[in-house]
DNA sequence: ATTTATGTATTATTATATCATAATATCAGA
DNA sequence: TCTGATATTATGATATAATAATACATAAAT
């Protein structure tokens, strides 16, 4: 894959950022981890995260308005799934990264 | 590229959230897009990105602390470069999704 | 040798946003 | 009406963002 000079150049940067910042929680990490294994419940999401059903749901909706997911009522559940394996991508290529292991040290600014 | 089914299936979520969090801001952003361009110092980043120094700094550690960029000092400046080309792959994987688009209406739940 | 300027980092502060829990609301079906 | 599934709201604790102010280090000028 070619590797771009300045990726964003023209995106809309403050669209971009939201959309990570959706992203950027083990809660929602979580959930779209476990859709990733294809459609499910809230109830689903609940037992198989360990989050509160209010949780859950919060998350959903953050997930939601940023298009990382998609909903299909079918009563009495509702349904979700991914709505942008991109997304998926994104995180596989995000894991291959180095430093992914080591947590930061909010006590050590001298590191490189 | 293959979609996995899991992508953090093993890895530490509550890291990979840490390292999506550092990205997401539009200060980060701007930066890490800039330094795509190649390693420039503190006053360039300044210069270039349109905010204050301090700001500037602040978000440099934050980088640096998460292994997104390293820095290299020559006096009297500070040089800063990407430390992770995949991050830069990731943000182009990113920006190929669909919902890039459109903002997120905090008012309106019920679009899919 | 002291001062001055430059480049960068840190700290303090305030406003705002996010996280997680609890409580409550909604809504369709038995 | 009662229940199950999901959504919303309220709340308090914590985190983040941006600005301003200040500190620090080195080099140049005096």
């Amino acid at each position: 894959m070619m590797v771009q000079a300045e990726p964003l150049g023209g995106a809309d940067i403050e669209r971009f950022a939201e959309v990570l910042k959706a992203l950027a929680s083990p809660a929602r990490l979580r959930i779209v981890n476990i859709l990733a294994g294809g459609e499910r419940t809230v109830t689903e999401l609940c037992e198989q995260s360990g989050l509160k059903q209010s949780l859950v749901s919060q998350q959903l909706k953050i997930l939601r308005l940023n298009h990382i997911v998609s909903s299909r009522k079918e009563v009495p559940h509702t349904y979700y799934s991914l709505k942008e394996r991109n997304v998926i991508r994104m995180l596989n290529c995000l894991s291959r990264c180095e430093g992914m292991d080591s947590v930061p040290d909010r006590n050590n600014a001298k590191e490189a």
